[in-house]
RNA sequence: GGACGACUAGCUCAGCUGGUCAGAGCAUCUCGUUUACACCGAGAGGGUCAUAGGUUCGAAUCCUAUGUCGUCCACCA
């Protein structure tokens, strides 16, 4: 071949090269091993990654591609280093976000998913996961994930779905998974429960109203005129429309004004009921008027309150955000807004409205769609986390486990100490459905398993409905036989019990083949918004299931901002297209650009002019590599990869750098890598070797031994450079090596080559 | 309200256990047509390392306050 037509600009052959890695298959660590063990070469440990699979419900942004560029610079590293390498894919079935985004997907097509049936829904949803994950699939190999497709996983694949459900039925025996009566956020727009974690805290604007609850008694009337000017005790309420569900009025015990209103009554306006006034340490003497209405339903604090004082509990908004239960008529199918509306106008009607302020106070409101959550008292499944959240702790106390970097590990041990039991139920159509079977129905079951040591008998006369069926549960995946006493659960898992499972289910579980040979990974890369939703729960269930730490560490990859610093987003119309990135400046600089600018715990605005950059040392790499080919004369190339190479000083530099960049990957400090190959291929063997060998052959004739000896000796340190280079960059890389195949003065490829120093 | 992190050249950041640590890349400026590369080469300017104290023979590096920014957690009605 002609070595001078070769171009003088990096043309980028991304997806040959792609091409050639996949067709070697050597992505499959099996096949790894394989060559290894053909090739002579020592066999080392297993070195395996799963990959957080991205959400199959759309594309991929910059943020997941450039994550995935950590993964592969450690994987190739570790392939290249004797270790049967694994990175294992797949993609999230993500329950609430997919339904969420299918359903809009749905109403641009002027469907819904009422009208589709649950069924249909489903399927549709299977459809519409399958599309984009091919997508994605086809990004990941983009930024040139060297993972094995082989193996990749569906977090709904069937195989999945057992190992998941084995588990849950394991946790329900030993009665570590229950169905509990708990107060839990309910999204009223995604319609379904929430754990706490899935819920944010935003600030927005609302009202505080301080209403009059007049005393029952005259004489307390009378007393509380005196004292307050009013004839009731004065509360203070962000959320008025909650009024008609209180059962209590709570004071300090320790505070003056109350102290001896305490166990007299008041009558609840407008509900026209009378409640009584109880003292708690837990109210803030400071706070409003100091006394607090008590609404156990919708209230976390207040459901705590009212258990601690036996108070009834009444429900009068119900999932949808709208008000129900025994409340008047009028207010019956409100939305909270217009009710808290509606009330107020009325209470200052009856002139037992004393102000309202307008204050700036935090809302949880859903992580998913941002709707304000409503707290609900509901039957759940819960998780009890507390015995495994320890073992977590104990590993950190180890070091067994630790968090790059390391000031999010203290917010891990944090989550972990103060660990609440995780609702892991969610009403959703798309996901895992419970495997569960209630004989008799449901309601029968919580019904039994709230009124503790009652009989079916004892529903019937409590509630006056016939009980058809014995309140039995059933744990799996079919009903037991086919009487129709059987009523299936219809709540999906909370996407996180199965994705948790990751690092051994995709594995096979704790008896798959590839459990025994890959399990426990070596590191889990993720974007630090997910520490505790994945990680955390990770953890967890490897302690569980495998009583070990499915990982050593967790990497916290940085987060892309757009060039003025801002996060990128779809409605700022800042966001960068990959495809834009990629068709301009190729996958190597952009790796290269994230590698050194995207820390961990740090942010990374994109700038252009630093991505091109980077283009310009990955063109270097091509130009300088060219200039080496263009000088060996092809009568010499025989002699030259026969030629041994002595440890001449920049020999023995090379292997030294070869030492500490290797180092810098052990260490996870991809930056200084990155830095660290740079200056070494540009400023050391570019600008001073290639200059100094220039001269050094300048006068002597082809195939003399003074040409044999420096050029396989610049070769020799080219080669070299490549490998270590190549796990940052792999394409051009990998580009150089296949010309220097085609020249005879290498073989194979790049990618499963050896570096025999380290 | 609490926790954690950051504050080093115009910009994004390296500087781990105190003594060549005042650095890199990008940007700026000057010069340069040499066997590859102008997506190049040679060189230059630019920072009292947020502020105030303290420990020390010596601090960007340790301690204590303060300020600014960011992230996470939290039931303040």
């Amino acid at each position: 071949m002609d070595k001078d037509s070769i171009s003088k600009t990096f043309e980028s052959k991304e997806e040959e090269i792609y091409s050639l890695w996949e067709e070697s298959s050597l992505f499959n660590p099996d096949n790894m091993e394989k060559y290894l063990q053909e090739n002579g070469f020592n066999v080392k440990k297993p070195f395996t990654i799963t990959l957080p699979p991205p959400n199959a419900n759309g594309n991929l942004h910059l943020g997941h591609m450039c994550g995935y560029s950590f993964h592969d610079a450690i994987g190739r590293y570790m392939r290249m280093t004797g270790h049967p390498t694994l990175l294992l894919p797949g993609k999230d079935h993500a329950g609430i976000q997919t339904e969420t985004s299918f359903t809009k997907e749905l109403q641009k097509q002027g469907e819904s998913k009422w009208d589709l049936g649950r069924d249909e829904f489903y399927k549709r949803c299977y459809e519409f996961c399958m599309t984009n994950a091919q997508n994605a699939r086809s990004q990941e190999k983009r930024i040139g994930l060297s993972a094995d497709y082989s193996r990749e996983f569906f977090t709904l694949d069937p195989r999945l779905t057992k190992i998941v459900y084995e588990t849950f039925y394991k946790m329900f025996k030993e009665g570590m998974v229950y169905r509990d009566k708990r107060i839990v956020n309910v999204c009223p727009n995604c319609k379904t429960a929430l754990a706490d974690i899935d819920t944010e805290h935003e600030e927005k604007r609302g009202i505080f109203a301080y209403i009059i609850y007049p005393f029952v008694e005259e004489e307390d009337k009378k007393k509380a005129m005196e004292r307050f000017g009013v004839e009731g005790i004065t509360v203070a309420t962000t959320r008025p429309e909650t009024m008609i569900g209180d059962t209590a009025v709570a004071v300090n015990p320790k505070d003056e004004r109350y102290k001896e209103f305490v166990g007299k009554k008041v009558l609840l306006p407008i509900a026209e009921r009378e409640i009584p006034i109880i003292a708690d340490e837990a109210i803030d003497i400071e706070v409003g008027t100091g006394a607090l209405k008590v609404t156990p339903a919708h209230s976390p604090i207040d459901f705590e309150i009212g258990k601690k004082h036996g108070l009834e509990v009444m429900n009068v908004i119900d999932e949808e955000g709208k008000m129900t239960g025994q409340i008047p008529e009028r207010f019956k199918g409100m939305g909270t807004i217009d009710c808290s509306k509606a009330l107020v106008k009325e209470l200052d009607e009856l002139k037992l409205l004393v102000k309202i302020e307008n204050i700036k106070h935090d809302v949880a409101v859903c992580e998913r769609c941002g709707t304000s959550i409503e707290p609900i008292i509901s039957n759940q499944w819960y998780l009890n986390v507390e015995p495994l959240a320890k073992k977590a702790l104990e590993a950190i106390k180890k070091g067994e486990y630790k968090v790059v970097p390391s000031g999010q590990q203290k917010a891990l041990e944090y989550f972990f100490e103060n660990i609440q039991p995780w609702c892991i139920s969610r009403q959703l159509w798309w996901g895992q459905r419970i495997p569960v079977w209630y004989n008799g129905g449901k309601k029968l079951y919580d019904w039994l398993n709230e009124n503790n040591g009652k009989t079916v008998s004892d529903y019937e006369e409590t509630t006056g409905i016939k009980a058809n069926g014995t309140g039995e549960i059933f744990l799996g995946e079919n009903a037991p036989d086919d009487s129709d006493v059987w009523e299936a659960e219809t709540d999906m898992f909370d996407t996180w019990f199965s994705s948790g499972q990751w690092p051994y289910s995709t594995l096979g579980g704790v008896d798959g083949e590839d459990f025994k040979k890959y399990y426990p990974t070596q590191l889990m890369v993720h974007a630090r918004d997910i520490l505790f939703w994945w990680s955390a729960r990770m953890i967890m269930f490897g302690f569980y299931k495998t009583d070990e730490v499915p990982f050593p560490a967790t990497f916290l990859t940085g987060m892309i901002l757009a060039s003025d610093g801002s996060k990128m987003s779809k409605s700022k119309g800042n966001g960068v297209e990959p495809q834009e990135v990629f068709g301009k400046y190729g996958a190597d600089s952009l790796r290269l650009w994230y590698y050194s600018d995207a820390l961990p715990g740090s942010n990374a605005p994109l700038r252009e002019e630093k991505i091109k950059g980077n283009r310009n040392f990955v063109n270097k790499i091509w130009n300088a590599s060219r200039f080496i080919l263009m000088n060996i004369d092809e009568s010499e190339i025989d002699e030259i990869i026969g030629c041994d190479v002595k440890d001449t000083e920049r020999v023995l530099k090379t292997k030294e750098h070869l030492e500490k960049v290797g180092k810098y990957i052990e260490k996870y400090q991809f930056n200084l890598g990155a830095e660290a190959i740079r200056e070494f291929f540009w400023h050391e063997l570019c600008d001073k070797w290639i200059e100094e060998i220039k001269n050094e052959i300048k006068d002597s004739p082809v195939g003399s031994d003074i040409r044999k000896e420096k050029l396989s000796e610049l070769l020799y340190i080219l080669k070299e450079n490549l490998k270590i280079m190549h796990p940052f960059i792999p394409f051009v890389t990998e580009a150089v090596w296949q010309e220097l195949v085609k020249l005879g003065l290498a073989k194979g490829m790049l990618m499963s080559q050896q570096m025999m120093s380290l």
